[in-house]
DNA sequence: AAAAAAGTGAACTGGTCAGTCTATATTTAC
DNA sequence: GTAAATATAGACTGACCAGTTCACTTTTTT
């Protein structure tokens, strides 16, 4: 039975860390999670997390770049499968939108933005396993669609920054801030479609 | 010589407070600055800003709330004046999204976003006092523009969702994570005249 | 079964910070 | 000129917390 376990890079208690820290920085941001907390909540002593993870803060990034790549790399997913460009772009909407609102997309946003001055590299970490990808992949994804005619860009660049903000549309500050109640279908919907219209009025080829 | 000095609502060192207040959350964000930073900076003793603010929070939203107004209300004065449509949005556009890049509206927007979650008041009070703003004045412009013929906008709201989010494209988020120089005045001008662009080619009328 | 690796728990250090308090001084109002 | 209001310095309290250390136990490997 000499089961090949699969390389534990980090010996038996990595992932409990990672997950109770995951959860307590989720739920208190990274100045209200408190080490002893982390330690309760992943049922870890204080000597093991110490010997994973030389201190907090890079403790903190390990958990941000895990969430981030794994959302963006679902967010993104089969863009490029379908050929209909309007319904490839109304399925990356959907996609970045409810990334966008998500519990987990959001607390993200809130603690990377407040941490960011104190500790830079936690943004460019964010921002290369998430945002950047994301940018990368549509803008790819467009200049496909330009060179097959689809598509008239003079900036795809540009377009490709302009998309996702257009899927945010005023719910997601609010959203941020603690202001609503997450939207409804309905409410998503709307702001999709609005987004979609808009982007392809502009940019349709033709 | 009894000049009446206006009104002094609350004791000779407000002011002090308030503006070594201002310079140090700017500097070092709210859980940076610590009180007795403030005091010093202030030039006024920590008796004397308690006898003004209950408490540390209180006191920063006082700050922002300030900050917020006069920012705001700077960003849309006079965009009712113009009567070409494209002039008044890319007046408009201008102001925000210089606003969006100063120094101070980074900062503010971080704090913000950063305590919103411990705080849910500041929130609020900064989207009331900014944002909120913004977007009435914005709603009711377009509105106008609708009823003059100018415009065709079946969801207005809408609209004075998507113009501001048009404005950052992409700069805003690189910003507030510290991950690039200021823009240039082109590379405003671009993303701008984008904005401007995408959203008179959906809602012009005709 | 013995050796090596990983984990434990709890106490401890050194530091920070918000907010209070007191006795004293300065400014303003009458 | 006197009383009331306002401001001062800074010591103090009580709490919190990141990170270390150490003697000890459990698990894994061979």
């Amino acid at each position: 039975m000499n089961a090949p376990q699969a390389i534990v890079k980090h010996g038996r208690k990595w992932d409990q860390v990672l997950n109770g820290a995951r959860t307590v920085f989720m739920r208190d941001g990274f100045e209200g999670a408190s080490v002893d907390d982390i330690v309760r909540e992943a049922g870890v002593s204080k000597a093991t997390l110490y010997s994973y993870f030389p201190d907090k803060r890079l403790l903190f990034i390990e958990v941000a770049k895990c969430e981030c790549q794994a959302q963006s790399d679902a967010a993104v997913a089969q863009v490029e499968a379908t050929d209909d460009v309007r319904e490839a772009l109304t399925t990356a909407a959907k996609r970045m939108t409810r990334f966008f609102m998500s519990d987990v997309g959001l607390q993200v946003h809130r603690i990377i933005v407040g941490e960011s001055q104190r500790f830079p590299e936690i943004g460019r970490e964010f921002y290369e396993s998430g945002p950047a990808r994301v940018h990368a992949i549509l803008r790819s994804f467009l200049q496909k669609e330009v060179d097959r005619g689809n598509l008239n860009i003079e900036d795809v660049d540009l377009a490709a920054d302009q998309f996702p903000e257009l899927c945010k549309a005023g719910l997601h500050l609010k959203m941020v801030l603690g202001l609503r109640e997450p939207p409804t279908n309905e409410e998503i919907d709307r702001v999709i479609d609005g987004a979609v219209d808009m982007f392809l009025c502009k940019y349709s080829a033709g």
